[in-house]
DNA sequence: AAAACAACAGCATAATTATGTGAAAAATAA
DNA sequence: TTATTTTTCACATAATTATGCTGTTGTTTT
């Protein structure tokens, strides 16, 4: 029997939704609530299995009341609830711990089994949010910014300066004269329209030349 | 009509598949290969909605696969489909631009859904899988390494120093004595075991200390 | 073959940074 | 209240870094 928690304030939509999960084969509805003001009580109170948290409530939102949640509990699966797909909403919630997040349009079947799933360990969410945090995903490690085509050794000594070496530490390390080395960091800072080595790190950083 | 391409070098398991899908309603097998060594030539010539790929290939594997394919389209869906959920290959297939993530022991019937939900653009994904990305994503956001417990105004410095301003500047930023930057830096220096800007930089930025 | 670039190196100078030592006022914690 | 930390400032010196200009030797591109 799968306990589940309800946060929903459209009164409507809880009740039905109480009454879905409720009357369903294995499923139980411990409580349902239209705020989450007292939901670290709430949740230590009713011990549920899977939260169901709306994002949009007044008062506490589902985002904060995830937080709350979390603060104190890093068991309790909680699957985020949404009307529309929201970039930030979900990153939001992906960041902050959420096991899932779901539209409100999902089939009943699909909401179930979502349950199930989120039970279990899975981390259900609608394919249309996926996508998001997959594009989220992928442009966090392609966008590696502007090419600076550093010539290999510049990018070398660059690579060096990162590490922390001084010039005459990556003379030795390189088997150069440390003129040599200023030479080359010339050459990057220009390159890099920077004017520092700090800066140079910095940009390096940014946007990923390392 | 939903055109699929598959690569998979399990000959039983391709078969099967393509009995699978080609038998179902809406779904037609365009062409199935056990490798994808001419795959951008094929996937030219069959011009297909969804590929679905095979993780593990001898030769060119599916994520080079995918590279390739990528290479030349960025529209058609792909599909990756591997035993088991490897942390690492999931992380290369979604940032090399998969669609969808998919263990091969997924039931039939889940697997002509997914087919088609990746047709119409979602991302679908096992439940598993799905945790393993939300892990990896929450991970990147939220680990903040260590707690260096620098004081505000040493952080103010940082903070500074990360964006390239020179002593002179920070004390004509911060309205103090240029020998006070000093001080907060060599401070700075002590609590993050380091001792140049430079490093300092580098710190901030592996540690998001910034 | 000429031009452009990469890698190497030297010399010189000004500016910045790193380090040490010392200390006082203010805020915070015990 | 006492103790500790934070923030502030000063003087001094050594080391490092930034910048400019010049030049040789190969390699790659046109």
């Amino acid at each position: 029997m799968i306990k589940v928690l309800l946060y929903e304030d459209n009164t409507q939509l809880r009740e039905g939704l109480t009454m879905l999960i409720g009357g369903s084969e294995g499923f139980e509805v411990v409580a349902a609530f239209g705020n989450c003001n007292n939901t670290v009580d709430e949740v230590e109170a009713y011990n549920p299995d899977v939260i169901l948290m709306d994002i949009d409530m007044p008062g506490v939102n589902g985002i904060e009341g995830l937080k709350k949640i979390r603060a104190v509990n890093s068991q309790v699966k909680i699957l985020m609830l949404t009307v529309f797909d929201d970039n930030k909403n979900v990153f939001n919630a992906i960041s902050n711990g959420a096991n899932g997040y779901i539209l409100k349009k999902t089939p009943p079947g699909k909401l179930l089994e979502y349950i199930a799933e989120a039970q279990t360990g899975g981390a259900p969410m609608t394919a249309s949010i996926a996508t998001q945090v997959l594009k989220m995903f992928s442009s966090m490690n392609n966008e590696k910014g502007e090419d600076y085509h550093l010539s290999d050794r510049e990018k070398q000594v660059l690579q060096l300066l990162v590490e922390g070496y001084s010039y005459k530490m990556i003379a030795g390390e390189m088997f150069i004269a440390i003129d040599t080395v200023r030479s080359h960091i010339k050459k990057i800072y220009e390159k890099l329209h920077v004017n520092s080595k700090s800066e140079a790190v910095a940009k390096a950083f940014k946007d990923r030349i390392v």
